[in-house]
DNA sequence: GCTTGCCCTTGAGTATACTCGAGGGTTTAT
DNA sequence: ATAAACCCTCGAGTATACTCAAGGGCAAGC
């Protein structure tokens, strides 16, 4: 059992063009020809695209995203190589969600600003104290009463 | 007290050219400009550039920040459009963290299966099984082996 | 008062990741 | 056997977000 690009495209969510697209960028080494020159994907094949869309998900770059499956295409010689290389993206992944985990508190707190009663009064305050420090320096006001 | 633009680049982590752009980009509406052209920060504007940075983080095209920006000059008026745009985005954030989370645990479960003892057999039995795949198919084997 | 360093704008260039149209071969259903 | 639907490559186009060089004005120290 083969899967048409079309398939593979409704299968992960990906476009037809996006695919093509990652195998011209070596993301799909693994892909296979028929006789006509199409392609035709395995479940194994599919397997590898998750695989990719797990590491692009986290924010991974197509460049890297190529190094990886150019490892895993080369078999058990280069798993300390990937070993690294996924350890290290897990800690950006860790870095980065904590920096999402920290913007996503402070937006939080925007919106329960926005959420409560006094919320004019607050905004009403917040924008007449900026609006005051730039006249204090001497600047012009760039907000429109 | 204000601010060059050195100064903010440094305070933020923005380049010079990232906050000029994002100024031309209507990102900065807020920042006042001296007699001689120069843009001049106070410590109001940081302030809401750490609100762009939040948003940014978090992973709003700079589009959407403008237009929230724009919102918040126009006062207490905009609250309900700005209160939409940070609970839609909230959701996104959300969505976007638990679909990292997923990714990041199956990447967790290759990353401990390269550590295992035995990570050169199962990597071995993975290769071999997708490339009887590909043979079961009659189709070429792309891996070099 | 002059050099050095900082600021400005404008416009072009770069990187990344797609997205699509043209032109042409293949497969499938009638 | 032929039309419709699908596949291919190639090259160009788009979107987003910077990044930078050129050319020129301003400012602070010596």
């Amino acid at each position: 059992m083969t899967y048409t690009i079309k398939e593979v495209a409704a299968k992960t969510g990906l476009s037809i063009y996006t695919l093509r697209y990652y195998d011209q960028a070596g993301l799909l080494p693994f892909v296979s020809r028929n006789t006509a020159g199409y392609r035709e994907f395995t479940d194994g094949d599919l397997q590898l695209i998750h695989t990719i869309t797990c590491l692009k998900t986290t924010g991974m770059p197509l460049a890297k995203i190529r190094q990886y499956m150019t490892e895993v295409m080369q078999g058990p010689a280069t798993i300390p190589q990937r070993q690294q290389l996924l350890s290290e993206h897990r800690q950006a992944v860790l870095a980065q969600q904590a920096q999402i985990q920290q913007s996503l508190q402070e937006l939080d707190l925007k919106l329960a600003i926005y959420q409560h009663p006094a919320a004019v009064t607050f905004v009403n305050a917040e924008l007449s104290a900026i609006q005051a420090e730039k006249v204090a320096n001497g600047l012009p006001n760039p907000f429109k009463k």
